[in-house]
DNA sequence: TTCCCGTGTGCAAACGCTTCCAGAATCCTA
DNA sequence: TAGGATTCTGGAAGCGTTTGCACACGGGAA
């Protein structure tokens, strides 16, 4: 393992020459750089970064935390974050946590007190005002991915929009018997997203002058299980059954499709779904959804904190920001029958 | 930002007692422990890591390298990695990287060159022993998620196996006409699984005295829509319809059932389907399985990386390690009609 | 009593870089 | 031609830890 004493020596220059010949920082001469150059490729030579971490202060490593790894969302910001930071020569250091609020402290103090990222990623997570403070007044950028969050950048879709748009499709194609199946209000974290769809949800409505009950919204889990024993449920009693469904994410939503035609319901002239996501699996089953990219919020968040560490005066917008989310028109909507 | 010399006065001793007092290492009194920690505390003390790195040459980071993110078998994966990483108290640096040849070897330099992680575990990353020579030369250890390697520790199921396991179920249920929906035979990374499932699926076929022809064996991606357009191609010719299909991983098996379904046949009675992972979503589609735990085998890697690293002359299996896989029954099996 | 060993502590030397400063050489401008 | 600005290079001082070594102290064995 060879040190830069030994490229200094080799290459015949001072050891401050080969660190400026090969971090490109100060005056090297041309002649001089590749022979510094050849010199670290011989030797196979290469920075010991916690010696240059201790001297810089920097440790190019980003944290990221998120709740869960194994559902699409997540993983594509996941996707989205590691490309971002490893084309900019980062390293990603992931913390997997869950919502809990406990866990989510012991994470917390877990950044701060570690000295061992530049910039933190957090992704669904209500960092309180002042926990960013603090994270702050260490000079660690922070973003996050929900929101929005006092103090610091946050992108997502406008969930209330969202929610909107798909019950607005549905209603444009005349449906007015439509139900809501979303997510448990009561979970407090997550930036109260359920809430915010079941609000887009009853805005569109009531714009359009229909009555909401509480029999209008129903709450299960965010996967294809959970829509399906909803739609089962919902579904079951043709007396009951909406002409119509607005699933918060599309894996509730192909749930209910699959429900759907387990009941010998055919989609979308029984029923029709939409939902939120645009989720890989939706073009299979045709499901008309309201699509978002997560690996582009991903490296959104990557540009704001790497962009405060490596442009000093920059800083990211103060406000939340809402990337887009359009809408995609597949076979799982249609005018309800007659 | 305070240092070890700031606890150091406060507590009334040096910086070295600081430092063994912190670290558990050498001796140091109860009495003065406890001042040292609580000098600690108040200060909001906290090592580091870069300088401690420096001298100890230790990073405390384990380095992971997967090819996918967002697919149930490798997001288990990474949760079981990371789990067993932060319990022990080491930090998980994530590489998400293509199979491709020049990707993975563009990583392998990239870990080679990093002065960054005490350790790496390779998923279904075919590492040449050369390499694994060079990694292994620089004292950091190495495990590998799939397999075998030469010179390296590994586990996966038992590939052949499990693909015998599967057929031969359906093979005691009565069935002679199965077809073996697998994977690409010429993407040649990956350890070969998708020759190892065929070949299982071969061996029991023959020793059941069955002819195998090339008809019997269709190629697809991974994944649910794969499944299902082979389904509806293969099960489409009521004439050439086989009584059974084998899927070599469950989101194929779904999907094909999802076609069978499609194509007015019901699963089991016209078509039994078996898969390999025992995949969340199986359950919900009564899908019989052999399942495998990913989530294990990641912790599995840590605690072998972990232990070389900290146990001196520990060594882990020198041979590929098999880790259990059982079948799962459900319903989508069951004895061809009449 | 003497000697040795197990404890407890501090000093100072690394660990491998980056960067400030100073000095030399070269170049441009007046 | 003088003098300042620019480019290039080396020496040396850290960065914040860990750890080898030396030393002091006490208790038990001989």
């Amino acid at each position: 393992m060879s040190g830069i004493e030994d490229v200094a020596t080799l290459a015949g220059v001072s050891k401050a020459t080969v660190s400026r010949a090969l971090s490109g920082r100060g005056y090297v001469s041309a002649e001089t750089r590749t022979r510094v150059s050849a010199a670290a490729a011989t030797l196979g030579y290469v920075v010991s970064s916690s010696a240059s971490s201790l001297v810089t202060g920097r440790t190019n490593n980003v944290g990221v935390i998120i709740p869960e790894i194994n559902q699409w969302f997540f993983g594509s910001i996941i996707e989205g974050v590691e490309r971002a930071l490893l084309d900019r020569g980062y390293d990603l250091m992931l913390y997997n946590t869950t919502k809990t609020v406990e866990e989510r402290s012991r994470v917390f103090e877990y950044f701060l007190v570690r000295k061992r990222v530049d910039a933190v990623i957090a992704v669904t997570l209500e960092i309180t005002a002042p926990e960013a403070e603090r994270l702050l007044s260490l000079g660690k950028p922070i973003a996050g991915i929900g929101g929005p969050l006092v103090g610091i950048p946050t992108l997502s879709i406008d969930d209330i929009e969202a929610a909107r748009l798909a019950t607005e499709h549905l209603l444009l194609l005349g449906h007015r018997d439509i139900v809501h199946v979303g997510g448990d209000i009561d979970e407090q974290m997550d930036f109260h997203v359920h809430s915010k769809r079941l609000r887009g949800y009853r805005e569109a409505l009531e714009a359009a002058g229909i009555r909401y009950d509480s029999d209008s919204h129903v709450a299960t889990p965010f996967d294809i299980p959970g829509g399906y024993r909803v739609g089962k449920q919902l579904l079951g009693d043709p007396r009951r059954r909406p002409t119509a469904v607005f699933a918060a994410c599309d894996e509730v939503g192909i749930g209910v499709i699959l429900a759907a035609r387990e009941l010998g319901l055919s989609v979308p002239e029984d029923l029709s779904v939409i939902g939120i996501d645009d989720h890989p699996l939706s073009e299979m089953f045709g499901l008309t959804s309201i699509g978002q990219r997560p690996d582009l919020q991903g490296e959104q968040a990557v540009d704001w904190v790497i962009r405060q560490l490596e442009e000093p005066g920059w800083t990211p917008p103060s406000k939340h920001t809402f990337v887009p989310a359009r809408l995609v028109i597949r076979s799982s909507t249609a005018p309800p029958r007659r």
